[in-house]
DNA sequence: CATGAATGAGACTTCATTCAT
DNA sequence: CATGAATGAAGTCTCATTCAT
């Protein structure tokens, strides 16, 4: 991705993704992402009122990209098992990509005080998100709450073990369960 | 707990447990546990080398201390099927005592940059001991895995929407599941 | 030297150069500094990245100032022998002025690790310039390293016994050697 | 030199002798010594009143060995002009087996306070009882103070360029100069 | 809309020293 | 004579934020 030909703002965003995901949310200062991103400190503040709302940003672009991934991935297959699965396919893709970093609204919510709701209800909104998404795939309920806690539990064994190896298991059991 | 009687590095320990267990690792300071503490910075430095290797025994600490509780809850119990249920108990138990906060080692994991080893394999350590956990129960290694998924996904819903109500469901799954 | 209406960064070399060469490097703190220059902790790494940063500078600033000091005492001179016997003036009111506290850089050489060569470089590029300085007054260069070697051992003679006597001796022996 | 066999006291002030030669005197802390010592912290207190009462032993000792080493190299000369030349080798000896760091008289007095009597007085001792050395063998007071100068620039010299560059230069010169 | 300079508070760590045993 | 635990002060450095231009 070519930063130099973007808006300030858009460089702040992008840079700031990657540095909150790479190495988390409190690790990641200011000052780094502003040098990065090639922009004065005071242009930052322009544009954030305070680092929690770039990080507020940082989940509703994130929210907004991995939903169009995962549906880019999804919408090719019909049969709701084979939808399913090639969600864990996208599951993997992004592990490859991200370099295992896993989830990053858990991620987040890791860091966040118990009383931000600001950022507590994004992070609520992407998780109800993604049970509609399998509520909408599969059509019964419960069924569909089973795949979602298969998903997030693979998503956070990705990131403790730096492997896919519970998705591949996991892939298998949809196979067999599915019909 | 008194912590006025026990010795200082107890107390550090203690202390430090609760903050990172609540506020988080990195938005935990020397200076706030030290001060909870009533402990001098020195002191504190003569007891752990670096913040890390308090969170490295934190961490030792809290896994050895979780276990006994979950084996505490679910010894009484022999039918697989009740311990398993007994273990979703645990869970709810503890989100309650602890205000939603999750899984501390994933909270961690979060946190760690990529390349800390030590931290994670204790995380890892963990997680591969709950598995087992599981495996000891239940005798058949896939259906134990799909309970771990379960018992994960579980505590990051719980974390995430501050209720209970995945737990719920999931225990009344089982009991269909398992007969 | 008002320093009120200096900029800060300034006030901070200004302050740094007084403090590093009456009470040493390591002495001196950046506390310190900070206090008596009127400057925010954070302001003072805005300029400088680290202490030794701050370091090099003072250096590089006290090189250029000491030659200037020094040629402006031999320029009125034209003969070598009067060059260099006004030299040895300079030292001798330098010593006055700074309270016998000898030459910055062989104190500074006394403070820095082996392996520091950042500032090891700076150092043993003002002591070959002070021995150019002797060549080019008196051209022969057998000559000119003894004239320097009378100039850093009363250098550093003055510093030990916080006396001009050494000096005195020097400059005395010089008007018998050089004809 | 075996450590271990060595009651504490001495093993505190050969450790510490390495290690301010070495590193210097502020950049070497307590703890280094009693660690590399392998000496009870309050052992050390025990034989030491302060770090700085320390220095003043390892100043104390270093004077005495270091002349009992130049008048042992010295003393197998009988002409005055040999005997200066081996003082000469000693220093050149002395470069290579302490890493050229110097004189650590002349270290250490860029390291203290300026008002510190006590170690200010060693350290001219030992530069008094240096240039009384050379009178002895010379004989003439005016010709040794320019064998001292010669001999304190050539120490400096080679600590700034951790070469022996000048020292055999200055070899060289003395052999034409003392007939 | 953009900026470099400045900031108070706090980060983690080490200093030389003393105390109770 | 020896010791491990504890300490107040100070060390260097970074945090998110604001200000004047």
């Amino acid at each position: 991705m070519e930063l130099k030909n973007k808006p300030p703002r858009e460089r702040i965003v992008y840079v700031a993704s990657q540095l909150f995901h790479q190495q988390g949310y409190n690790a990641t200062g200011i000052n780094e992402i502003i040098e990065k991103a090639k922009v004065a400190k005071a242009s930052f503040y322009q544009h954030f009122k305070s680092k929690e709302n770039l990080a507020l940003e940082y989940l509703e672009v994130r929210h907004k990209t991995w939903f169009e991934g995962l549906k880019h991935f999804t919408e090719e297959k019909t049969a709701p098992k084979e939808k399913v699965l090639s969600a864990f396919d996208y599951l993997e893709q992004m592990n490859e990509k991200e370099n295992f970093r896993g989830c990053c609204f858990l991620n987040m919510l890791s860091e966040i005080q118990p009383d931000n709701v600001r950022i507590l209800s994004v992070i609520q909104k992407h998780k109800t998100e993604l049970q509609n998404f399998f509520i909408d795939i599969i059509g019964e309920e419960n069924d569909a709450f089973i795949i979602y806690m298969f998903f997030e539990a693979c998503m956070i064994d990705s990131q403790v073990y730096r492997t896919q190896n519970l998705i591949e298991k996991t892939k298998n059991n949809i196979k067999n369960l599915m019909k």
